[in-house]
RNA sequence: AUGGGCCGGCAGACGGUCGCGUCGUCGUGCUCAGGCACGAUGCCGAGGAACGUCCGGGCUCCACAGAGCAGGGCGGUGGGUAACACCCACCCGGGGCAACCCGCGAGACAGUGCCACAGAGAACAGACCGCCACGGGCUCCGGCCCGCGGUAAGGGUGAAACGGUGGUGUAAGAGACCACCAGAGGCCGCGGUGACGCGGUCGGCUCGGUAAACCUCGCCCGGAGCAAGGUCAACAGGAUGUGCUAACGCUGCUCGCUCAGCAUCCGGGUAGACCGCUCGAGGGCUGCGGUGACGCAGCUCCUAGAUAGAUGGCCGUCACGGGGCUUCGCGCCCCGGACAGAACCCGGCGUACCGCCGGCCCAUUCAC
């Protein structure tokens, strides 16, 4: 799970990255990175339809990226915005394959450490 | 035992590890203070439907002398409730052997409209076939044809054909008349708070359905919603006061006008922060009243408050359900756990749902 101070809370954060962040697409899920203030820490947002599934599903997924983002929190170089976006595919993927996924978008976006 | 009906309850448990949110405590740092940031630690942290947002309220703001119209809702009766379109009990109608279930349950002699197809005819109905009288013609003397009438007993159509059965009667028939039966209505009596039920009596009265068609009657309803509404500091703006310097106007000076700054007050409302925000028509237990929904009294409990939105990720063990193997020891293996996530709060309704547990009742069968 992600602390608040890294977690993205504006919507004009979370159109900024969208639009002018690097984009890295992958079988269920899009992800924007953008560098922002370095002396703060990583922040992550991640945007679910409602075309992935009804409210549970929309949570557990989004709560498996969470972890999944928190365990890469240490590796992520400071001061960049993630915000991903989640296709309605990553509905039924397990933890793993998630993790896989954020963790190779990160690598091409040349953040993780 | 099998099948069925009703009511109530549960929605895996325990643990490890890494985390998240509100609140409390402690420590460190910053700050005049209020407090803020970080770290540690403790408590608590989704549902029976949290869902759909379909009704009814509380709460907030706006509007409002009173009444009516329009519009909307409701509709057996009596009760429950803050209120309801909900609930309970009863009535009526329908279904079921029964337990029990079902009903958008006012009014169709206030009026208007509609009733497909079929059928001769569908609403103060209707002569197609048939039956019968009369007149005429033909005749193989059995009848047949034509005309004009009578007739709703029979046939056929339909969801529905203007009571049913038997008799009297008649040319043939007909509530035309009679008996019994079935309805609807008037009157009377009895029971019930009432819807209504039961009984008697009157006159042959026999009278379709549809109001989720217009309509009529009775009752109820002001509007918008927590993104309600309010507070704060920052920032446009306005008013008043004070007033340095420069510029403008005046022949020149004072005054005056314009203007930077400062002070006070007013005020706009976006992005933000905070309040509203969780103790409430609240839950549990016991007793009393009531057939029941529910009410009253006493004791007791405090149990989520997020805001790009916490309540989780990963893993283990054990129960539970299904299937398979079975050296038959619930021993081993495999699979499964649904529907679904608070966002101001309650009371309902509706919808979704793997399954499990408990109680009562009914029918059939067997044993005693």
């Amino acid at each position: 799970m992600l602390a608040k101070r890294n977690r993205i809370t504006h919507g004009r954060d979370y159109r900024g990255t969208v639009r002018r962040g690097a984009k890295f697409v992958g079988s269920c899920t899009v992800t924007y990175i953008r560098a922002s203030d370095s002396s703060s820490d990583a922040r992550f947002g991640f945007i679910v339809s409602k075309a992935v599934g009804v409210a549970v599903v929309r949570n557990r997924v989004r709560r498996r990226l969470k972890a999944a983002s928190f365990a890469l929190l240490p590796s992520v170089t400071p001061g960049v915005d993630v915000v991903v976006r989640v296709l309605p595919q990553a509905a039924s993927q397990p933890y793993g394959v998630l993790f896989e996924e954020l963790s190779r978008s990160l690598t091409k976006g040349s953040v993780l450490a």
